[in-house]
DNA sequence: ACTATTTTTTATAATTTTCTTAAAATTACA
DNA sequence: TGTAATTTTAAGAAAATTATAAAAAATAGT
């Protein structure tokens, strides 16, 4: 219990606001601003997670990701506001465990953390690839965000929160209506393929919410 | 009004082609073949913009572009015939804002340019130019107070002090009313529409309150 | 009580999302 | 193969939600 967290950031109000927010959730906070004096820091208090704004002053932040790999295992989340697919391609390659896109609602970075620290050591970074905001309603999907609607949002979520398990259009009918709506299959249909257009558009190659034969949906991200 | 664009381009029939459609876009322009002239040519005539071409006769691009960056928060674009991923890598690091690959046309190259200038605009106002004043009830927008109701103020606040989040009418009028059923739903569209109207005024093109079908309200300051 | 201001309601228009439909494409399997 | 069942797709109708404007009600100041 009481876990540290090290906040490397360089906006004091978005550092106060993520201190507040983890504070609440039962964890110790540490801020640094520059990134000179991260390394030193860490090496002296081990950290539980560290979340590293790739922005900073002083020192480059994939570097210091880099620095810290080479002598700790501990997750390292990365945010930063450049929603560019190569920076986060070169952030996972540092050695980071996640990675976060600003803006984000303090509350995500909470649960993330908890994540990193449930999981406790390296993670499956294809699992990050594509992350639900709730307060948002919206998928971020490699670093680019999408707005979801209300409908959209429920069936995503069912799908993403059970990966692999298969939902036939029935059990997605009652799960995301819970008034007493009756609606054709083929509009369950609809809904896919909207997400699909949505969600895909940004993953070339490869697809994530599948079509089981005479079954139903599914999500599974291989790759 | 009128801003000034440096191209850095040794093609002199592509620099022209640029010159023409961002001056017909009501840019003033200039052009610079040699990589050598490009730095004391920046500190003497501030441009707006700068395009760079990484391929130079005289100086490397990329060497111009973080000499650029150490002294000019001027965006960058690097265009470049190389289609490399590594070059994009090193010219994003090396502290460029966007990437234009060759051959591109000159209608995307203008429409890139307004986008960093937008944007350059937009974090402006988003660091310091909207501001509530809860002792006078007013909000101060690019520089300019409007005075708040004391449910406008409320309402502002509430979704001001924590962007991005979504507001249900549910949760705004409990906010306020401390009971959501004194009043009625279109009560709050009402005084939303009160508050664009003093707010969004002072931001010609951008609006900060926005609306989520079946959801809600929110505060975001961006795009 | 009168006036000006603020708040709420009401009614209608405009917009967005949701759902249905039907044809095209795909899959399963005899 | 051929055929039936199932899924995909696109377009548009239907439903739900939001925007707007103007009237009515409430509030505060004089």
């Amino acid at each position: 219990m009481n876990d540290l967290i090290l906040v490397v950031e360089d906006q004091p109000d978005l550092a106060a606001l993520l201190k507040d927010y983890l504070e609440n959730a039962n964890f110790r906070v540490h801020i640094i601003a520059d990134g000179c004096a991260v390394i030193a820091w860490v090496k002296e208090f081990f950290p539980a997670v560290i979340l590293l704004d790739l922005m900073l002053p002083g020192k480059d932040g994939l570097q210091v990701c880099r620095e810290i790999r080479s002598f700790s295992q501990a997750p390292i989340m990365i945010t930063t506001a450049k929603v560019d697919e190569l920076h986060r391609i070169v952030g996972l390659e540092a050695g980071a465990d996640d990675y976060l896109c600003k803006p984000y609602s303090p509350r995500e970075a909470v649960a993330r953390v908890k994540a990193l620290l449930r999981r406790g050591a390296i993670s499956e970074i294809n699992t990050q690839l594509i992350q639900v905001d709730s307060d948002a309603l919206s998928v971020c999907v490699a670093g680019i965000n999408s707005h979801l609607t209300v409908v959209e949002y429920h069936l995503f979520k069912l799908l993403f929160d059970s990966p692999r398990r298969i939902f036939s259009r029935r059990e997605i009918m009652s799960s995301i209506y819970n008034d007493y709506r009756i609606v054709s299959d083929r509009t369950i249909d609809s809904h896919i393929k909207k997400l699909r257009k949505k969600i895909h558009r940004h993953l070339p190659g490869y697809e994530v919410i599948h079509s089981v034969y005479g079954a139903g949906y599914k999500y599974q991200n291989d790759h």
